[in-house]
DNA sequence: ACCGCTATGTATCGATTCGATATATACTGT
DNA sequence: ACAGTATATATCGAATCGATACATAGCGGT
């Protein structure tokens, strides 16, 4: 998924491994590790899907080819699998302005089914904790607590994002 | 930290492989691999911190040795170090109960104040990026801003259980 | 009684990712 | 001129993941 993110990244502008980094990180969700990030350009250059351009001094720019752009479009449009992450969830979004109308609202659909679903096993194992005598740990029952109360805010804000996606598309 | 968890669980009561898999899923914010725990299993037999117990059928129970509890008393007596991730702070909650009320804010304070702090970046970060012509991808803002309410929220909740804490704590 | 399905359980493999560290240059303030 | 910080590439070992293999238990349906 990171090289999902990199040609993602790079097929905007010719990007250094640092910018990648950074650019990465300021989405707010995953701080990339140069010991994940260079290696990932390795794999990249070897399939061909970037190539790397003099770049200025010590910099060393990469530049999407035109394998590289098959292979993004490839993956975004591949429907996201039920196991996918919610990094890798994270990622598609940050962009999935390059899928028509429809298919955003699919892989929006899609992951809120599947936090849905998580949602109500969570609740029925927290009801469950809750009444049995040795899973009594406050600090335990605060964390499912708060862990199901953050996927309700997540389920909440992409029901915003469908709205919006919907708002838009009829304004059309 | 995966050896944090298993020696926290196992300390309760002799737990197999699967049992700890699925108690710890049932936090609710990781799912671990039997990749890792497998292995981990293994490196804590090896340290003599757990002892694995005939079991049920196929089943391999492990209790926890004396040198165990040791190790598992000093890990959580260490502070935590200020790099500590999410998930090793959740791990750390699930146990807080083994420290007095006193460890147990000063645990809590230390969390809240790397979040308000990195809750600060995020809030720069974004609204350079709202200005800025290039960055106004609609999915990668509200990924931004979702992560930034996502914070607020954790904090928030930090703060409850501190509160929590105190009114406890004055009430003895 | 038999079949198939699902849950339970242990185990390992390759690939990915992390966290720490090494190294070096550019920029910034004093 | 100098120190400190940000920028930048790179690599190592260890932790973790995701997939897979394998085997038994238990249960529902026919």
């Amino acid at each position: 998924m990171l090289d999902f993110a990199i040609l993602g990244l790079v097929m905007e502008r010719a990007r250094h491994g640092y910018e990648l980094k950074r650019a990465l990180g300021e989405l707010g969700f995953w701080k990339v590790s140069f010991g994940s990030l260079y290696p990932a350009l390795r794999r990249l250059e070897k399939r061909g899907a970037i190539e790397a351009t003099g770049g200025t001094g010590r910099r060393k720019a990469y530049r999407i080819t035109d394998s590289g752009r098959d292979i993004f479009a490839t993956l975004m449009s591949t429907d996201p699998d039920a196991s996918e992450t919610e990094r890798a969830f994270q990622i598609r979004l940050a962009f999935l302005g390059h899928l028509p109308t429809d298919r955003r609202v699919q892989v929006l659909e899609g992951r809120r089914a599947k936090l849905s679903t998580h949602l109500r096993s969570a609740r029925e194992i927290f009801i469950d904790a809750r009444s049995n005598t040795e899973n009594q740990d406050r600090y335990r029952l605060a964390l499912m607590e708060h862990a199901m109360a953050t996927t309700e805010s997540d389920i909440a804000w992409i029901d915003g994002l469908v709205a919006t996606e919907r708002r838009v598309a009829s304004a059309n």
